[in-house]
DNA sequence: CCCTGATTCGC
DNA sequence: GCGAATCAGG
């Protein structure tokens, strides 16, 4: 998987959205698994687990399948082991009381004047999706996009959490005058 | 048995 | 870095 810079927006987007990993990988088109892995690799907000992983068994992984290997199976509730480990119930706290919403809004304002400097009369739409794209729902923001962003000001803000207006406005200054 | 997300580890 | 396999809870 060729995780782009669009792709990871998109799974961020989608992963703040609230939606579920198995919703976001089918949107982006991959497996769940490849979702979650990415998604805790660039360090997203976990969700609430609704496991709590007291500890590491160290589980032995699928045998490689080199050579012979006389057959052996993993049933998919292996456990009792002859081997009574006692542990001293190494809870792991689960504080992070709520809201997976609220997008990070912080320091990048965006006033009305900003807005309007920045936003053209015409042109390519806000690709910021709302909703399901799977469900009758599903909606794109639809907005007149900033130039050379996929989205309109508004969610430029959103999904680029470093975005700056004012270079925004800057840049189109820019072009206008080019 | 279905779903969920998290973690591990071979590649 | 990637993601399938696996774990684990509801």
């Amino acid at each position: 998987m060729v995780w782009t810079d669009e792709k990871v927006k998109l799974l961020v987007q989608y992963w703040e959205s609230g939606q579920s990993i198995t919703q976001i990988g089918k949107q982006l088109g991959m497996t769940r698994n490849a979702v979650v892995g990415k998604a805790h690799r660039i360090g997203l907000a976990k969700r609430a687990s609704p496991i709590m992983r007291s500890d590491k068994p160290a589980q032995p992984r699928v045998a490689p399948a080199h050579g012979g290997n006389g057959g052996g199976h993993a049933p998919h509730t292996a456990s009792a082991g002859p081997a009574p480990a006692p542990r001293p119930a190494p809870v792991r706290v689960k504080d992070e009381a709520a809201v997976p919403h609220a997008p990070a809004q912080h320091g990048n304002q965006l006033t009305p004047a900003m807005l309007a400097a920045l936003t053209p009369t015409t042109g390519p739409r806000c690709k910021w999706p709302i909703g399901d794209p799977k469900t009758a729902d599903f909606d794109f923001c639809d907005h007149v996009s900033l130039p050379g962003k996929p989205y309109c000001a508004s969610h430029c803000a959103q999904a680029y959490t470093n975005w700056n207006p004012e270079s925004a406005v800057e840049a189109v200054k820019a072009i206008n005058a080019a």
